[in-house]
DNA sequence: ATACCCATTGCAATCGATTGCAATGATGTG
DNA sequence: CACATCATTGCAATCGATTGCAATGGGTAT
């Protein structure tokens, strides 16, 4: 492959003056630039970045950590970032965790190791594995942005959607429509003050009706969902309305209930939340709570790329709180008397 | 940032018998190898990949570029390719080229420059834009696998799932279904002996059954596919079957058709392709064909690191076609009577 | 004519690794 | 005891760029 010395001796000058001509530098006479421009170009001469990388210390490179894909959340997250990334002229490093994020911390040493020039953790359901590493890259000095909240991750510039609000919005529109028995199945609290179920149950109970323990149901997988709804409809009364998590439990959630014969949302609502593009598919569509993800990845990778150039002065971190917002559709409706 | 000379200043040998230590060459002593390890790790050395891919003259990444994330087709296969190119050992640098493909090039630039070892295409709706481009690369001696087909792509390795049998398999299943009347929306033709479209509409008429030019609709975007509905709703006499070329243009299909009044299957059956996740959530829910992901994700990732590593011995491009199946759900039933 | 300035260009060091080859010293052998 | 052998280790070149500084030479001012 051809290189900067290669081209220097067809132009019949020093690969310095190459290396400034192609750089657009002022300190190599016009003609001479000109030259130099077109016998690169005749013989397809493209700069080794590895070398340029190493010399200039930095790789415009922004590795992104994401937990994985087939949750359609983090697609429609992800391909914001990318075009984001791609438009502030960075590349992207793909690292996926995996479900349970048991490669976070194989990912950190592989982005560290290739240098890059800062990295966005996307943060999975069950926090951040590899937290106290993380938190030692950061301080070591490789910007480090965070999507979502841990335990810790105040020590982090992060950004994340106002899911606690979210959550209280449901709160308030199902106790309007009158339920008063009510049900979560919901994954393991995990996002502290932000934390989506703690939230919605507070928020209820501000609304004076309180959630029977036996009502709230803790699952690790959309799967486990199916045994959640299986024994909710045992349970007496029967809940008029269910909180799932996420759409995709909610989907699942729908489904299984259908499938019992239950009609939603005239028996039973459902709501879900993150607002994916199949809830409005589905059918009932699914009443939830969305966030604009764009506004979140913008200020995701602008938060990142102000502190790889240390446009941002502030050295402690800041965290981003983005709003959230209901979308009422048709799975959720006036509470059933059925069961009250 | 420690690095090499500082582990050898602390350990009171040269930079090269670190560096042999390190990588467990047999020329250090044990010894000696030993110490260094210990401070290596204590002052938490970490090799300089940049520094080491100009050495070695490779990067161990691989370039993925794909067309976008908001269609979950691509989800499903980004997902399965990122985990076998991490299984091999490889990095992966992510680029979309945006719907319309307009950034391949620029992609395919950024990733040669950065020296990637090979690189996996998944060539979109609109085959390959930079297709000369990549054929260059592909010639100055960078692997590159294609994930689809466009005219041309015969010059490449490539994977593809067997559309055209998919779409012949469609053809039957609503042939048997008694459809006389069809209707297909699909995208414009591209994928030559592969092609959906064309390969449907050929085994519909070795049914004996012929497709009015008037019942197939072209359409480029999803929003197209509202449009398309509605005209041939107007049409006399109206068709019983629909064949929609994705699942995504299927699941607007429905919706519209249902917004509308009439019933899927009762009225109207509608197939889509690609087998989808959420295919199996909607109600109806959709009969696809599918193809096994992992499969062809296995299959691409496999021949580009047997490229890279010099494994495949036979220079000639190889293509690999792997088969696709019905997947008969809710959304296609016998033809109704009423327009016939 | 001399001195000076400025525009261009080249030299050489540097980024942080890897590795062929030479050097060292200890050990074994005739 | 002299010399060959072998296990370790260091030297120095190399990968392909960037860039501070010195060198060159033509033009201008005094």
């Amino acid at each position: 492959m051809m290189k900067l010395k290669d081209i220097a001796k067809l132009a019949g000058v020093s690969h310095s003056t190459v290396s400034r001509a192609l750089a657009g530098s002022t300190l190599v006479n016009r003609a001479t630039r000109e030259r130099i421009e077109a016998i690169a170009n005749d013989h397809g001469y493209m700069v080794n970045q590895v070398a340029r990388n190493l010399k200039l210390q930095h790789t415009n490179t922004i590795g992104l950590i994401a937990p994985e894909l087939s949750n359609p959340y983090y697609p429609k997250l992800i391909q914001c970032i990318a075009d984001y990334v791609s438009a502030s002229g960075y590349s992207l490093q793909l690292h996926l965790s995996g479900k349970n994020q048991e490669n976070e911390d194989k990912s950190l040493v592989n982005l560290r190791n290739n240098r890059v020039d800062g990295i966005l953790l996307v943060t999975g359901e069950h926090g951040l594995m590899a937290s106290e590493y993380a938190a030692g890259l950061h301080k070591s000095g490789i910007p480090i942005v965070l999507m979502g909240w841990f335990p810790g991750a105040d020590a982090f510039d992060f950004v994340t959607g106002d899911d606690a609000d979210g959550a209280r919005q449901i709160a308030r529109h199902l106790l309007d429509l009158g339920h008063k028995n009510i049900a979560v199945i919901g994954k393991p609290v995990h996002r502290g003050p932000f934390d989506r179920t703690t939230a919605f149950i507070n928020e209820i109970a501000q609304g004076g009706v309180v959630i029977d323990a036996g009502n709230c149901y803790e699952i690790t997988s959309e799967q486990d969902a199916i045994l959640a709804v299986k024994q909710l409809l045992q349970t007496e009364p029967r809940p008029t309305a269910i909180f799932a998590y996420q759409d995709s439990i909610a989907l699942v959630v729908c489904k299984e209930l259908q499938a019992a014969g239950i009609r939603v949302p005239d028996d039973i609502s459902v709501i879900g939340f993150d607002d994916l593009d199949m809830a409005s598919y589905v059918s009932p569509a699914l009443t939830t709570v969305g966030c604009h993800i764009d506004a979140m990845a913008k200020a995701l990778v602008q938060r990142l790329t102000e502190r790889i150039t240390g446009e941002t002065a502030a050295p402690e971190p800041v965290g981003m709180v983005v709003p959230t917002r209901l979308i009422t559709r048709q799975s959720s409706g006036p509470a059933s008397d059925i069961s009250s």
